[in-house]
RNA sequence: GGGGGUGUAGCUCAGUUGGUUAGAGCGUCGGCCUGUCACGCCGAAGGUCGCGGGUUCGAGUCCCGUCACUCCCGCCA
């Protein structure tokens, strides 16, 4: 017979009955009635009950048996007595009668239940990972994050993509976030860096003639971390195609997503197809240019309904700068003073003036509250049928430049809809964000930046470039949202070293810088350069949205802490005097004391 | 780098306006219990109230500092 088991905890059932078996796993629960005992041996698979009583010469072991230790069970297996089946359990119609029971590892107390679902704190559960990861939830979730990954590996090879890797160790790159870096032995003084994507590496593959490249790759920022941010390393779904417009590529990876999105999510409803919205329309719409389009609420712009009017707050703010704008949420079913004296009160925590509104009760034609008083009835009534509302629905406003206030008006945007439950939980709502500008202004340098992807291709090309203020070039520059995360962005890149240098010169950096930074890419794109483009989802954002966390450590196996450290494994730790030594680095703390 | 929250038994938490010996549930240990599946019942052990300082006759409670964890801002494809 094997030395551990026959079967798994998960195995057995009716047509076993009478057969012997041995099976080993962990004491999951074990409950003594004295005469009688029972024991919940779990493993991967399952959880099987096992019975002793002290006619068992199991039973004085089984007695011993405490929470999480390891053990092996011969026994034979057998009906549960009628009545005491047990529906919520694979195997409950079955227990197995021990004959003999041998520990092959105790637990000590644990810091950490394994059975049960209570919540525990984070450090306790980093520190004792490998127990958190026996329990159910996380368990679940590892297991579906591999079948998720190995979904996402067939559709993408089914669509004509093949994986490569791309190295770990390659050289630091200026732009973007901070590098990981790797101490050079060989090479004194020099570094290499972790990657912070295969960017570089995906669009070399273009230029080296494959096609359709795809890999879950591994991604590194020393950046800080937060609940949908892992600390230090995360994973990709690096994607990038030859030839392509952003039709083409929307074409190839919308059918992956939504495809993956039905396999895995349990029934919710998946977007049949992905609408595309415009950055500007998104910012105006949503305040936000990742918006979850589970919340029905949209924006409208009601300033002219302002400008002149009674309500001098707002109306000299129109008055003395033309770039400000009154924006209006509506609230269906958010008409009583209650609710908008909540949302004010919340507006001024979060340092806001307050949070203006209007709301309607019924057979009150004017409206309710300071703002109607003073705009009167017509325009009230005006700005009640422009977004549509009925008696016992409100509209809240933000007033504003929309470049500073659009934040603002998106977060109210979503509370509101969450505080009136319109947010429809049971889907996932996907969308293509497109048009993103090219540049955007940085007002602490006062100079122009790339507002994304610097190799992403202007809309109109050279001649764009060459005539069009740089603050209105769009770039084929595209996100794709879900449920308000953002899960990647992706572009058509620049494959035009004519473009490029015009690109960077206007945002500042000469041939020289370009030569300098992206060298190895660079130089490709003078050797006969295929227009191409690509996408790379954030794998780990995908699984916690179908896992319906909120933190990406629930769907990690082993996570490092906000800090950036592994307290399970100890890291980052310090490294001997000759490690240092054969690296030629010499270390100064005196900044740390 | 900045802001918010949390820190009391192995674990989850309660602890009033500052007032005697700091409590409960789970777990652990001991006893009882032959159909449980969050088994039940009885009993016991277990505490640097994160740490340091201060105010006070008296501090888990108030004040200052500090540390740890967490969430957010900054930062970040």
């Amino acid at each position: 017979m094997h030395p551990y088991r026959t079967h798994t905890c998960g195995d057995l059932g009716e047509a076993e009955i009478g057969a012997s078996a041995r099976l080993s796993g962990w004491g999951h629960r074990v409950r003594d009635h004295g005469g009688l005992l029972f024991i919940d041996l779990r493993d991967h698979y399952g959880v099987t009950q096992i019975v002793a009583d002290p006619d068992s010469p199991a039973f004085k072991a089984a007695e011993r048996l405490r929470s999480e230790w390891v053990v092996r069970v011969d026994g034979s297996v057998r009906p549960r007595p009628s009545g005491t089946e047990n529906p919520d359990l694979a195997t409950g119609r079955i227990e197995v009668f021990a004959s003999s029971i041998e520990v092959l590892s105790e637990a000590k107390e644990l810091p950490l239940p394994v059975f049960g679902d209570q919540e525990y704190p984070e450090e306790i559960r980093l520190r004792y990972r490998f127990l958190d990861l026996r329990r159910e939830r996380l368990h679940a979730n590892i297991i579906k994050r591999g079948r998720i990954i190995e979904s996402i590996r067939r559709r993408m090879k089914d669509q004509g993509f093949s994986e490569f890797q791309t190295p770990i160790l390659t050289a630091s790159s200026p732009e973007g976030a901070r590098d990981f870096l790797v101490p050079s032995r060989l090479h004194p003084g020099k570094f290499y860096a972790l990657p912070q994507a295969p960017q570089q590496f995906k669009q070399l593959i273009m230029m080296s003639g494959f096609d359709r490249y795809f890999q879950i790759a591994a991604c590194f920022r020393d950046e800080d971390a937060r609940a949908d941010r892992s600390p230090g390393e995360f994973y990709q779904l690096d994607i990038e195609m030859s030839f392509v417009t952003q039709e083409d590529v929307f074409a190839a990876v919308e059918p992956v997503l939504r495809g993956l999105f039905e396999e895995f999510s349990d029934g919710r409803r998946v977007t049949e197809v992905f609408p595309r919205i415009a950055y500007r329309q998104a910012i105006r719409q949503y305040g936000t240019d990742k918006p979850d389009l589970r919340n029905p609420l949209i924006i409208e712009d009601v300033t002219t309904h302002f400008r002149g009017s009674g309500f001098k707050v707002f109306a000299s703010q129109i008055e003395a700068d033309p770039k400000v704008e009154v924006w209006a949420i509506p609230a269906p079913g958010g008409g009583s003073r209650a609710f908008c004296d909540r949302m004010n009160a919340w507006a001024q925590k979060q340092g806001q003036p307050g949070l203006g509104y209007i709301f309607w009760r019924e057979g009150e034609e004017g409206g309710a509250g300071p703002i109607a008083k003073n705009i009167g009835p017509e325009r009230a009534q005006a700005i009640k049928s422009k977004l549509r509302l009925r008696d016992g629905d409100a509209v809240f406003f933000v007033s504003g430049d929309p470049a500073k206030s659009y934040r603002f008006a998106g977060e109210a945007r979503s509370l509101i809809a969450e505080e009136l439950k319109l947010v429809d939980k049971e889907q996932f709502a996907f969308c293509w964000i497109v048009d993103f500008p090219m540049y955007e202004w940085n007002e602490e340098e006062k100079k122009i930046d790339f507002s994304h992807n610097p190799f992403s291709m202007p809309q109109g090309g050279l001649a764009a470039l060459n005539e069009k203020d740089p603050l209105d070039i769009l770039a084929y520059q595209y996100d794709i949202v879900c449920n308000g995360v953002e899960l990647s962005s992706g572009a058509i890149r620049n494959h035009d070293p004519e473009i490029m240098r015009k690109a960077f010169a206007l945002a500042g950096y000469g041939e020289e810088a370009l030569k300098q930074k992206f060298g190895g890419m660079y130089r490709a794109f003078h050797y006969g350069a295929p227009p191409h483009g690509g996408i790379a989802p954030g794998i780990d954002r995908m699984v916690m949205l179908l896992c319906n966390e909120s933190n990406l450590r629930e769907v990690v196996l082993f996570p490092m802490n906000q800090q950036a450290e592994d307290l399970l494994m100890g890291a980052p730790s310090e490294v001997s005097a000759k490690q240092l030594r054969e690296l030629h680095i010499r270390l100064d703390l005196s900044k740390k004391g």
